[in-house]
DNA sequence: ATTGTGAATGAACGGACATTCATTAATTGC
DNA sequence: GCAATTAATGAATGTCCGTTCATTCACAAT
């Protein structure tokens, strides 16, 4: 909370630190910031100190905070990423279950926490005017898509379903998957995680009847 | 496009008018501006030169751009009830054509166009840390929602449907309808409103198959 | 120890922006 | 017509914030 606690208190303050160390650390205040005052009140000042660091660090990092955004939106979308893939990795190896582990990863814990979530809103609210935001936001979708659409081929094949539009599905998905994360954000009486969950497994269980007992 | 070609060519400048007139133009105002540059690059310059007033004009008739914002956020709730109620008015008296009219409304050309559209995710980027616009969302949401609670609460009575969650149902068209805003928004090779509003009847058509004629 | 290197600092600068307010001008009531 | 009233102006003000850069400091090589 207190964003001068930042500096690890006894180990005699490391000055220096690897280029990465750095910049890590200047993206994860970035987004403790914008997360508990959002992108247009986050100043340099509040990132460097949060950090526990000086005025120019993030300028001598990033060069400027316009780079420091983009880094931080991309940070964001590859932890997405990494997030979704171990969740695949993780479950057995048949369509019903890995489209499972594929929606579940949009509402683990470490994505789908009201801070994360507030910080995808802050640069979705400013995509529209901001083409580098936009372009990274395409790159998720697109990247998870395709994963999407596989999954989706795989077990309509499987299940003998008919009349199934896949691509239309898969936009259905992830866009009932996004609502989900403004509910999360929102909702007066505190949508939880597992709470969206359920309505996207039960969505998941009436397209596809015969798999219901891999979405539960 | 030109923000200084704001005033009314041939007819003398008006320079008084009437205050209501004068809030909802520098709401518009405020509406362009925040779709063309987003939220933070907004200033009150931009939105009083666009109304072509002068730059005072704002704190004046808002006192302070925080007030205008509000405001702003706050026309946008009304001008949406209104175009549900509008829609509703429109639909035959009987469940199922009602509740086409209702998700209908979400992807009408005034609703969902993607200026619009753009405004309302700039607000709920930083809904997180501004109370204010959390209020105003809830408050849409709060409205909209009792709304289908009723709808398909008669769908249900009528069609017999068994197991249906009604808050359940609702909680899932919302997400959905809202996920497809942002579709709107971000999508590269750009989703129209015809095919988001189609995605959605298709759900409702799966939900409610014996009344899927109205959902065509 | 001495020196070279580059990370880190933080005071200073300049531009942008919200807000103020004295002034001007249109409109209304008399 | 003549105040009185109030909308509107726009230059001025003060604050905030991103960026710069001369200086300091930690560390490694020699």
């Amino acid at each position: 909370m207190d964003e001068s606690a930042a500096i690890t208190p006894k180990a005699p303050v490391r000055r220096r630190a690897a280029k990465g160390v750095r910049k890590r650390q200047l993206i994860e205040a970035t987004i403790e910031s914008i997360a508990k005052r959002g992108l247009g009140e986050t100043t340099l000042a509040h990132v460097s100190k949060a950090a526990g660091l000086s005025q120019g660090i993030v300028n001598l990092h990033f060069t400027s905070k316009e780079n420091l955004l983009n880094e931080t939106l991309n940070f964001l979308r590859e932890e997405y990423d990494q997030a979704l893939q171990a969740s695949l990795a993780k479950s057995p190896d048949m369509p019903a279950p890995r489209l499972a582990a594929f929606v579940r990863a949009d509402f683990k814990a470490s994505v789908a926490d009201v801070k994360k979530v507030a910080v995808w809103f802050a640069f979705w609210g400013e995509v529209k005017s901001r083409p580098a935001y936009r372009k990274i936001c395409q790159d998720r979708v697109k990247g998870s898509n395709k994963i999407l659409h596989g999954l989706l081929q795989a077990l309509v094949d499987e299940g003998q379903y008919d009349n199934i539009d896949i691509p239309q599905l898969a936009e259905t998905i992830t866009s009932l998957a996004d609502g989900l994360w403004l509910n999360l954000l929102i909702s007066a009486r505190g949508m939880k995680r597992v709470e969206a969950e359920k309505i996207m497994m039960q969505y998941l269980a009436s397209v596809f009847p015969k798999h219901a007992v891999a979405f539960q």
